[in-house]
DNA sequence: GTACATGTACTCGGATACTGGGTGTCCGAGTGTCGCCGG
DNA sequence: CCGGCGACACTCGGACACCCAGTATCCGAGTACATGTAC
């Protein structure tokens, strides 16, 4: 039971996108620097939320990342289902049927109690994930954080999008 | 995301020991049998059952695993953290301090909203868990499997229980 | 002066090493039992 | 025949290799812009 670090890098910079306007982009340099991590690096886990639809790259100068759809419409779940994979976290080995006793196949017709009491958990988990949405996350950080830290992120902001030329009408 | 094996391994072993009768126990190598696994492994998760008081080990001939205390008080949070660790699934690297902007400390004293986030799900998680009880596990087992099978694990708990004599006053 | 071709700089994308936790295995410590010996 | 002693067999417990997912890094492909040249 234990998340890959790149989810939380991945959590922080989609809620940093979901401070960029519209059209604009971030390049992922920009982002890895954000939070010292290594450009090459975080390049991997925004390719996986790219490839999850969550955002969309844009190739060349005056390129980068952006959201693709608004912030209200991603969940934490789906970030974390983008970077970690969609398979549950609990794996049944099906060990039931590795006894020495070999009993007929039809005899495992019914699925293994354990395997169902653990999904029946982690969808709960899954569930909360889906309510905590990163408009929220944004929108409490924006109010409740320290003013100086707010501050700094929108400076960082900022200075880092990139307006796109075509996709956006004039903001 | 993503539990270890020894987890799936660890219910099974404590439902089959749900099942032996009061201070009998049962020897680790039967219980690596029942589900195919090498012995000398399944122990170091036994192991950590016994350190986190849900099972008790007794050694010597005759010795073995029994539950530590009535299966209805056992649930599978506690199986759970005993194998994986207490320590949270998803785990804050303060990445929001590392950024090339060097706020003072105390702009920090409010927590990551990501983190609170992440460990509200997270809790809801443990919640649902925790309401999984061993005693439930083993009794929709009992109604709701195979009857073969449960013929057989009832048939393997018989053959290998090594009822205590000092502990247990005659059954 | 304008339009086109070319070179450059910047971006993302995929393929390639390295490392730590989990997996798997082994040998050692402790304990109860059985057998043997002495009384 | 009974009690004490010793060796044995079985158990758990901790310490030691192996392997894969996750971590970290590099180089290559693609695109838009800027520049230089021809008309």
């Amino acid at each position: 039971m234990k998340l890959s670090e790149g989810v939380e890098a991945a959590i922080h910079c989609a809620a940093t996108l979901a401070g960029v306007e519209g059209g604009a982009t971030m390049p992922g340099a920009a982002l890895a620097e954000q939070f010292g991590l290594s450009g090459s690096y975080l390049l991997k886990h925004l390719q996986a939320l790219t490839a999850a639809g969550i955002l969309e790259s844009v190739p060349g100068p005056a390129g980068g990342y952006r959201l693709a759809r608004a912030p209200d419409r991603i969940s934490l779940l789906d970030i974390v289902l983008a970077v970690e994979g969609p398979q549950p976290a609990f794996r049944c080995g099906e060990i039931r049927r590795n006894g020495p006793v070999k009993l007929p196949t039809d005899a495992y017709v019914k699925p293994c109690g354990i395997k169902v009491a653990m999904l029946r958990a982690e969808r709960a988990y899954r569930a909360a994930l889906a309510e905590e949405k990163l408009s929220d996350i944004v929108a409490d950080f924006m109010s409740d954080a320290d003013p100086r830290s707010v501050a700094a992120a929108c400076a960082f902001a900022e200075r880092h999008q990139r307006p796109q030329k075509s996709s956006s009408p004039k903001q």
